[in-house]
DNA sequence: GACCGCCTTGACGTTAACGTCAACGTAAAG
DNA sequence: CTTTACGTTGACGTTAACGTCAAGGCGGTC
């Protein structure tokens, strides 16, 4: 074989495309410590498993996760093989926490949504007034 | 009677330490034309109106909107009752796009929840393990 | 009448999450 | 061998959403 399955790499600029994102988003997220890339001399070489944790970020981002937490979440990925105990438990913990507070933003979410239809209930009705 | 039922009003520090903000969110609200309480002489007088809205604004921040899109969709709560057929139509076209982008929210979150639960289950496979 | 607690309006400071710009390297194309 | 396209690292700029501080007014009370 010349190719080997799964080994499917990107440059920034073609991450940054796909994800449509710029590349300084993602130089900032490395920065951060949030993705960690190889390198190809100085060049950024990114792989699947950079690409994935990159799609768990921008969700979070989208409903309004800070950096702070996406980055304790993905962490966590990591944390999740761990072999000590205590640090396991630690893990579940903080993780019935995150789950509670994204439980509630649901609930929110579903609240306003409830208002929003109601309001162009609201708008419908008005328009059938008016003929 | 003496005192009129729903008459209730608050001072900027009650309802912050009510909602659980500071005087200066408040009065940043207000700049930003997001509420507009009333006033004698100098301070500001806050009705049961404005205490709604406030919830409104706190619930969709807690989620992840910036204050543009709130004030959107709190104006728009005001836009309901026009008399004019333009205007309505217009209005419901918005709110069915703020609609789609909250559905979409909405999704993102229950797939972050499966993911968080995920590591969850891994964290106990691996207590398991360890015995 | 001095003090206290709550209110007021500026005005400047802060943090997160990037944008933008400068100055430079490098590999392929013409 | 120059141009073009893409990459690199600083370093400074920007916006949102407030925080913080200064300087002072108003109504009770000790």
């Amino acid at each position: 074989m010349t190719a080997t399955r799964e080994a499917r790499t990107w440059t920034v600029g073609e991450l940054a495309g796909d994800l449509g994102v710029t590349t300084r988003t993602l130089r900032f997220y490395e920065a951060e410590g949030l993705i960690t890339p190889q390198r190809q001399g100085a060049k950024r070489i990114y792989d699947t498993r950079d690409r994935t944790r990159l799609k768990l970020i921008l969700r979070g981002r989208r409903f309004g996760m800070t950096l702070a937490e996406i980055r304790e979440i993905v962490d966590m990925y990591d944390g999740a093989a761990s072999s000590e105990r205590r640090q396991l438990e630690k893990l579940l913990d903080r993780l019935a926490e995150i789950e509670a507070d994204l439980r509630a933003r649901q609930a929110d979410l579903r609240r306003t949504l409830g208002e929003v239809g109601d309001v162009a209930k609201q708008c419908r009705a008005r328009l059938a007034e008016l003929g």
